[in-house]
DNA sequence: GTGCATGTTAGCATATATGCGAACTAAATA
DNA sequence: TATTTAGTTCGCATATATGCTAACATGCAC
């Protein structure tokens, strides 16, 4: 079962209706879930990535759940903090 | 010669001081080039773009020029815009 | 049971992208 | 010359991501 598919089940248990608008809000949580893969694949946790971020893990946490959009320079940092780097590409 | 290497050209005449910088604002600004890329193969203009955007040329041209960092929202609709969409990697 | 580590969420403050109008270049065109 | 079109730049207003603290949940160890 795929890491998405994964958050699917959980959220879907805690918070039944989360799923009413999924289309318009997949992209952002599809992020949401990729952020915290590579976190995880790197071994860190949210506390670990705040502090190299200079911020806290709360703001880690909702980047990874709730958050509905995200500036380049963050997801940047981000990746930077997990050893990777960004690359947007208009397809 | 490359887009990017005329755009630094260009922008190094009007401007001289302006690369003093370089490397940390590479990354933005090689995004900007490539808006207005995108734009130009669409053969679009600013304003129209901006339209489709529901605002104004002036946020279009500082997207292309001065903007130090933009959201992924804004950049999924300038991308759709011009008929592509965004693809974003953690590599 | 009691801590301890990790993660989540809410509320509010702050920083910054975005929205907008107006004035300005520069080039093309008549 | 004057006009038009595309683009740039400037303040300033507004919207929203981000920063931060505190409280709570959960699992895991002891």
């Amino acid at each position: 079962m795929s890491d998405l598919q994964k958050y699917k089940n959980k959220r879907m248990k805690k918070d039944p209706d989360f799923w009413k608008g999924y289309d318009e809000r997949f992209e952002t949580f599809k992020l949401g879930v990729l952020l915290k893969q590579a976190r995880v694949e790197a071994g860190m946790t949210q506390e670990q990535i705040a502090r190299e971020l200079k911020t806290t893990k709360s703001v880690i946490s909702r980047m990874e759940n709730h958050a509905t959009d995200i500036r380049l320079s963050t997801l940047e940092k981000f990746a930077k903090a997990v050893g990777r780097h960004i690359e947007v590409a208009l397809v």
